[in-house]
Parts: structure tokens; C-alpha cells; sequence
DNA sequence: CTTGTTTTTTACCATTTGGTAAAGCAACCC
DNA sequence: GGGTTGCTTTACCAAATGGTAAAAAACAAG
């Protein structure tokens, strides 16, 4: 029976959590150490070792925590709503966490890239059955003419793709722009999203 | 003076970079190890050290090459043709980038996502003034009425990550959608920036 | 203040990994 | 066929890395 977690033992997992966070989304998986994130913790590496069983334990931990905040945006596409208006607000949703958390998105980012290893049963339970009734929800508002009709699961690509982008390869955004500017993405994204979703004048 | 290789030197670099490729795509350059490359190539380490100077000379040289086959698409968007038809050619040929080439936009996705630690020179001295000068050419299109307004530097960053979002999210997708669609993906991105792109009527 | 428990440190270890030295083998040149 | 050059293998190595054992320190309860 597990016995509940001490002041200090809160603490000190969330902040070997945050650490790791930030040396996994920067580095990947292999490229991230024991040491560098006991160092970033302000911890000794056995230490660490202490409350976690291990480098994989970190990650998966991390990757889990991530599979709960990561849906939150979707889950929240309401069916009661106007449906145009739903869809522009998830996507603008999905672009204030790019902003919020990019160090999330790259964790997530860096695990697909190379193949969901340690993923791949989490996408499959978790994000598979939400992405199927979020895409039935779509065409169904389609078939009634509240949204010009595009292939839903094309159209919640693309708005993963283009939201995430910001945070994923802000490396080479940075090169290319003088500033960083979410807000003008947010912008552009919503001109693009209602040019596409607009439904057609019909009456 | 360096004196030309040899056929089999030749052959056996392209079996390393080929090699490589894989690898690096696959594992991020910590993930991979010089053994995965070496068995990948059919050849043992110490002879692919004598080809390469090092792990990172494999990757550099790997990196370098992406970059040239890389911006051809962008290269050559033709400010004589058609506004709204060469971006839309833009467009597909990045598709077929994606398809055709998926390691090579995964190797690119791996380092950007990690800060482009090896890249960022060359984006600067290559991508940059590219970009620079085809969005400049993109607003003069839209200035001139002939598409509609949007800003361009966020329309590339739009087109880029749709479009290399089949590659490197593969993983994803493949969890989600039952077959690979890279032609149903390619009609939808049409549509999509066709409804954004298309110039208002105005005469 | 003493005793039992939790937390932290010190000192290691085995494996992996990038890389090297040098010998062996092959190929070409005369 | 002998020698020079180019290619490949064998046998290593030093550093990095994930992880452990056990002592020491800090802490909590009585």
C-alpha cells in the first residue's frame, strides 16, 4: 500500500520533474543525462535515483503527465457550440499552449519523431478514441452545412502541424523572424482556419 | 590538394551517409551510435572512421546536403508564373518532399527541435536570405491584388509545417488513420490554401 | 535526548561509446 | 615480382553514463 508522499517528497519529484522536463524537450531522450538532470535539479544523481527508478521512469512519467494537459484543448470542442466558432477556438487554444508550454510540445515532438517508442500504446488508448468522435463531431457538422466540408482528420492535422510548429522549431522561427510574435500567428491562423471552415452561403 | 576518390570510396562514403540517414532520422544524433551506423553500412567502425573523421563529420556532412535538396521547392517558385498556382505548386512539391523523402525531414525535425545545435549557421547564411526574398516577392503578388492578403513569412511557416507534418509526425498518424494517404493529405492542403490564397473579386 | 525512519552523500561498478594504433590485406604501378 | 599506396580488421583505450551499496546525515516521534 502506497503511504502518501512527504512535503519533501513532493517537492523534490516535481522538481526533478521540471528538470527533466527541460533537459528531455532540449535534448531527446539519449541526448539527455542522469547528470544533467541532477544538476538542473539542484540534486545529487543517486539521489534521483531515489525517487525515480530510473532515467526511463523520468521520461514516461513526464510523457504521461503531458498525455492528460496535451488533450485538454480537443476534449474542450463543444457540440453544443457554434461549430466555426469551436473550431477557432481550439485552435487558438492550441497556440496559447505552443506559447505557454513549448518545452512540452518538444518533449511530445522529440518522441514522435523518432517513432513514439515509448508512446505508442498512449496515443493508441488515450488519443485515438477522442481524435475518432472529435472527427465524427466535425463531419457531422458538415453533412448539416454549418462548415464547409474538408476531410476532418486532414483539417485537425493541420491545425496540430501549424500550432505546434511555433514551439517545435522555434529554433529556426527565431532565425527567420525579428520577433517573436505569437499573437501575429494567432492572427494569421485565424484568417486561414475561417477561410477554410466558412460554411457556404447557401440560402 | 585533394585527389578525386576513388570508385570504391565513393561507393562506400554514400553506403555510410546512407547509413547514416537512417540512423540519425530515426534516433536523434545522441541515439544513434557509431555501431548502428557500421552494421546499418555493412562495415565495421574503425573503417567508417576511416572515411569520416567522426560521428559528428557524418552528420554535418548528412546536414549539409539536406540543405541543398532542401530548398529547391522554394527556389523555385517562379515570380513570372501565376501567383496563387505557383504557391499551390509550392505546396504539392513539398508534399511530395514529405513523401518521397521522410528520413531526410525527420534528420531535419530532430535538429531544429533541439535548437538546431549544428544547423544554425547554415540556416542563417542559406535559408534566411531565401526566405527574405520570396516572401518579399509573395507580398508584391498581394500587394498587386493578385492574391489575398496574409503575412507571408506565417504562410511559409504554415505551408512547412503541414506539409512536413506527414513526415515527421508519421508516427502519429499511422496510429490514427488506417491507410497512409499522402494523396488525400495533398487535395486537402490544396483546398486549404487555395480558400486562403484566392485574390478577391474585384473588378 | 534517544530511537527509528527518511533523505543525502560518498565511493564505486559495468557497460557503452567515440575513437585510435598498428598490423594485415588488397590493389595498382613499374 | 617488388614496392608503394589504399583499404580493412583486430585489439585496444579513456571517458561518459546508468545504476548500486552502504555509510552518513537529517529528521520525526516519543
Amino acid at each position: 500500500m502506497p503511504k502518501k508522499p512527504s512535503r519533501i517528497q513532493q517537492r523534490n519529484r516535481k522538481k526533478i520533474l521540471d528538470a527533466g522536463l527541460d533537459v528531455f524537450s532540449a535534448h531527446g531522450y539519449r541526448g539527455a543525462t542522469l547528470d544533467m538532470i541532477a544538476d538542473a535539479a539542484g540534486l545529487s544523481k543517486p539521489n534521483i535515483l531515489y525517487y525515480f527508478n530510473g532515467k526511463e521512469d523520468i521520461h514516461v512519467t513526464l510523457l504521461s503527465q503531458l498525455m492528460e494537459t496535451w488533450l485538454d484543448p480537443l476534449r474542450a470542442l463543444d457540440p453544443q457550440g457554434d461549430p466555426l466558432e469551436e473550431l477557432l477556438a481550439y485552435v487558438r487554444r492550441k497556440v496559447d499552449m505552443a506559447r505557454e508550454y513549448p518545452r512540452e510540445s518538444r518533449l511530445f515532438a522529440n518522441e514522435i519523431v523518432q517513432g513514439a517508442p515509448r508512446m505508442g500504446p498512449h496515443l493508441e488508448a488515450d488519443l485515438k478514441p477522442l481524435f475518432d468522435e472529435k472527427c465524427a463531431q466535425i463531419r457531422a457538422w458538415m453533412e448539416a452545412g454549418l462548415l464547409a466540408q474538408v476531410d476532418p482528420q486532414h483539417l485537425i492535422f493541420s491545425i496540430w502541424a501549424t500550432t505546434q510548429h511555433y514551439a517545435d522549431f522555434e529554433a529556426q522561427i527565431r532565425v527567420l523572424r525579428t520577433q517573436d510574435d505569437f499573437d501575429g500567428a494567432a492572427a494569421y491562423l485565424e484568417t486561414m482556419f475561417r477561410s477554410l471552415l466558412s460554411p457556404p452561403a447557401k440560402d
